[in-house]
DNA sequence: TCGTTGCTGCAAAGGGTTGGCAGGAGTCAG
DNA sequence: CTGACTCCTGCCAACCCTTTGCAGCAACGA
């Protein structure tokens, strides 16, 4: 995958790390990941590792464009690597399923608050709520003992 | 403004309270609001009342309609009344400002999202990121000894 | 007016995140 | 290769925001 991560580090004037290693590996093999889930994945392989270090670590990715982070819902962020594609999530508020679709479906509208407001936005940092296609399909309440 | 209120409570089982009077008003005279901010107003009324109060008021409030919540950012979410009308916040990543604009903007991504995915949103609900049209002019730093 | 039961205030706990500190590790010059 | 200089890490405590348990008060129907 991305090779250039050491260079990435060391051009903003980074040190390399194992932890920073892992933890960026740990982001590209989970998809979505928040701090506690990439610490775990990170503990596989290195158990002493801190989750103060994590998002220490995760921070500094970011700075330097190796990860970025969403949100999603009220819980906390989930960070991504950004050699995926860039992508939105739409999370169901009924079966809290996360769909994952290209960024491409927004792009007109990202053209607009552009135009019409100025606003260069950044898309996939927040995802969008709502019910998903088996959820808002399904009745609402399911009282067991009102139907015949 | 909304004086149907206290008929909303009823019907959902609800009692009349002043707190839940106060709380309602003082989301609606901030536009937006914290929880934080909304007890602050409450309390230039009525000094006794307790922030978790404000907690669960603003749960209630949404429960019955009267009320929604967004995220914005990182921090705490803001509250709005349902008569304000829809709209989505724009936030910037470097002056923190936030804008608001009519959800109309996002119609045809909404509408793209319900019939690619069959996802049924609330644009709402969480904020987009980005950058404002005064700041993503500017230049990304300015060291101040690099230039002739 | 009285009783029921929901609502409130208080205080304490809970989850997620950040900060201070001392020791250990990465990097660079020699 | 070695040493020194910093940065980075692990640990622990504090922090912010939010939720919960409980006892007393107050809204509402009878």
């Amino acid at each position: 995958m991305t090779e250039d991560w050491e260079r990435r580090l060391r051009d903003h004037g980074f040190r390399i790390t194992p932890q920073r290693q892992l933890v960026l590996e740990a982001v590209e093999s989970l998809r979505h990941g928040t701090p506690e889930e990439i610490l775990v994945e990170v503990q596989r392989t290195a158990t002493g590792v801190n989750l103060s270090t994590v998002y220490r670590t995760l921070e500094v990715l970011e700075d330097v464009g190796l990860v970025t982070h969403a949100h999603i819902g009220h819980g906390p962020p989930t960070y991504h690597s950004v050699d995926e594609h860039v992508h939105i999530h739409l999370v169901c508020d009924r079966c809290a399923k996360v769909l994952s679709v290209p960024a491409s479906v927004a792009s007109d509208f990202v053209h607009r608050l552009e135009s019409e407001y100025g606003f260069r936005t950044d898309i996939s940092h927040v995802s969008v709520h709502g019910l998903c296609g088996t959820c808002k399909d399904r009745p609402l309440e399911v009282e067991p003992d009102d139907a015949p």
